[in-house]
RNA sequence: UGUCCCAUGGUGUAAUGGUAACACUCCGGUUUUUGGUACCGUCAUUCAAGGUUCGAGUCCUUGUGGGACAACCA
């Protein structure tokens, strides 16, 4: 066996630098941290496993971190759904963390800001801060209370976490550079007042610190060795840097932020607001519709924790601009459902088959394999009788040679049963077929070990006995969205997008046996893709979402 | 009329100055009681122009194209 070496990204790179020029491997840590805000999506999957991934890469720690900042924004059950779609992924977390848990550290260290006269209070409004800060071309100018006594701004500060001034009186700001080039560092806002209940500590606090202030400190806290976030948040960086110079101690690991590409998925949005409005607007269920790209809805859909995972790790992790094709992530879905998912049949769009030479009131109970690769997952008992469905485009009064299924005169082998000759059809007044005539040879049976059973016959057609089929709800999802990237035409809104038939709910018939499948459960639907049962099933109807089709090149030879 | 980031097949990544590699898609073929699976094969001289070098996808310069940055959001 060659140990064939994966090679590093420029993420592990970076790591792997930074041990090489004397960063002592105990120290490396990471970090996944949400804002409780909503529900996480593929996006945040690749996060999760490029943190985790170098947890387990380097066998070191990764902390699960809320950084919930904005009591306005967020809520405790977003927290509880986060952490199960982190454990349904597969991952553990080190230490289960919140930045409010931070919250007295980082006023003190405000204070002690205030005190290097490193940061003031504002009281203007943000419409006058705003035009004071100037554009991305041009500089900003210094406002009214930038020089503001330490006294002052103390006593101002401590006002504000009190509760003695409403939203929008004053802020704190950093005492930066109002004509940086980088606008994130002309005086960037460290707290403003809210007078919400925070999640976790109610009405504790008035004030609450913004994103910058916060996160680069709570690295620090949590001694994060890198800290690595989406490339929007490049700019940030300078400003991450500074706040850490005013508070790190040397002794101690200092954080170091880097940047890599958010993914996009086509045929999808990655953004929880435009995730919302689908909801909002009832274009789907629910966040865990299972036409959702949210980690819920992938689960709901039959998205295997394995297939995200190994989607994520594949396409690995860059710097540029990409769209990843929906076929990448549909791939590694196939790839794991076709080694763990048992086979049945199933018949989505059922019309009768009558076998003429069949007696009419006998059923025989046939043997049929879960795994035509591997015996060992057993078989199940099939009943066969007289009459059965077949799936409509399987038959067709005449064809040409490229059509391997039910014809007149010509042969098709049943799955595991039969193989039956095609002999006519009957119509109604319209010229619909309603009914199929055929004949069956019966030393054919498979399994039979006879001569007839071996012969090569080209078409294999699933199919249900009629007497005992059960009627089953299936749910037949497409895309969500009818171009690839629905959320970066300059003209148009995402919404204008949205594919009307992402949803097809039909009854089909399948094979008894499937009764006894138990809720999130995944089957083949032998020829027809892989299917879970919905949570929505109940005693009397079973409910199935149909994951994902099978590769279908008939489809393209047909087309 | 600024600062910063990015540029390798249709898609996503690799090649760490030395033969452009891997996966997906597409197309073609073999096997098959799933038109599935498995297996095999075809598909790029790396945005452009200069430069450095024995040698450049990689380093430098200048273009071109794309992106980020002006929330009391994260």
């Amino acid at each position: 066996m060659s140990e064939e070496k994966k090679p590093n990204n420029f993420i592990e790179d970076i790591i792997e630098d930074d041990l090489n020029n004397g960063l002592s491997k105990d120290k490396l840590r990471f970090r996944f941290p949400p804002e409780p805000n909503g529900y996480l999506h593929i996006g945040h999957a690749s996060a999760i496993c490029l943190n985790f991934g170098l947890g387990e890469k380097f066998n070191k720690p990764v902390n699960l971190r809320f950084d919930d900042t904005n009591p306005a924004k967020e809520e405790a059950k977003y927290v509880d759904a986060i952490k199960k779609d982190v454990q349904w992924l597969g991952y553990k977390w080190d230490n289960l963390c919140f930045a409010s848990d931070y919250f007295q550290e980082l006023y003190d260290w405000a204070i002690h800001l205030i005190k290097e006269g490193k940061a003031y209070v504002d009281s203007q409004s943000s419409e006058e801060m705003a035009a004071q800060k100037g554009t991305p071309t041009e500089p900003g100018v210094d406002g009214p209370y930038r020089d503001r006594s330490v006294e002052e701004n103390l006593a101002l500060f401590e006002g504000m976490k009190n509760g003695d001034f409403g939203e929008g009186e004053h802020i704190l700001r950093a005492k930066i550079d109002m004509k940086s080039n980088n606008m994130l560092m002309r005086d960037p806002i460290m707290y403003r007042v809210v007078n919400r209940d925070h999640h976790r500590t109610g009405d504790t606090w008035k004030i609450y610190p913004m994103y910058d202030w916060t996160h680069g400190e709570s690295d620090y806290l949590e001694q994060i060795s890198h800290s690595f976030c989406t490339l929007e948040f490049k700019p940030h960086r300078e400003l991450y840097d500074w706040f850490l110079d005013q508070i790190v101690d040397t002794d101690k690991v200092r954080p170091k932020q880097r940047e890599f590409a958010r993914r996009n998925i086509s045929h999808t949005v990655t953004s929880k607001r435009k995730l919302q409005k689908l909801v909002e607007q009832n274009i789907v269920t629910g966040w865990d519709d299972p036409r959702m790209t949210t980690i819920s809805g992938l689960r709901r859909r039959g998205y295997t924790a394995a297939s995200i995972k190994n989607f994520a790790d594949s396409i690995g992790i860059g710097k540029r601009d990409n769209l990843v094709d929906m076929n990448h992530l549909e791939f590694h879905l196939r790839d794991d459902l076709n080694k763990i998912a048992d086979r049945v049949m199933c018949v989505l769009d059922p019309i009768k088959l009558v076998i003429t030479n069949y007696p009419e009131d006998q059923v025989e109970i046939l043997q049929a394999e879960n795994s035509q690769e591997d015996e060992s997952r057993g078989f199940r008992k099939v009943p066969f009788s007289r009459e059965i469905y077949i799936e409509r485009e399987d038959y067709r009064e005449e064809a040409n040679k490229k059509f391997f299924r039910l014809k007149n005169g010509k042969e098709v082998r049943l799955k595991n049963a039969y193989i039956i000759k095609g002999e006519g059809c009957i119509k109604d007044a319209d010229g619909n077929i309603t009914e199929i005539h055929a004949t069956y040879d019966p030393d054919s049976r498979s399994g039979s070990g006879s001569e007839a059973s071996m012969r090569k016959i080209k078409g294999t057609l699933h199919w249900v006995s009629a007497a005992q089929a059960l009627p089953v709800e299936v749910r037949l999802y497409d895309r969500l969205f009818t171009v690839p990237s629905p959320d970066t035409d300059k003209e148009k809104d995402f919404m204008e997008f949205v594919n009307p038939d992402s949803l097809e709910v039909i009854t089909a018939m399948a094979e008894p046996a499937m009764k006894n499948l138990s809720i999130g459960q995944t089957v083949q639907f032998q020829r027809m893709g892989y299917f879970c049962v919905d949570p929505d099933t109940t005693d009397d109807k079973l409910v199935f979402n149909r994951t994902v089709t099978l590769r279908d090149t008939w489809a393209k030879v047909d087309a």
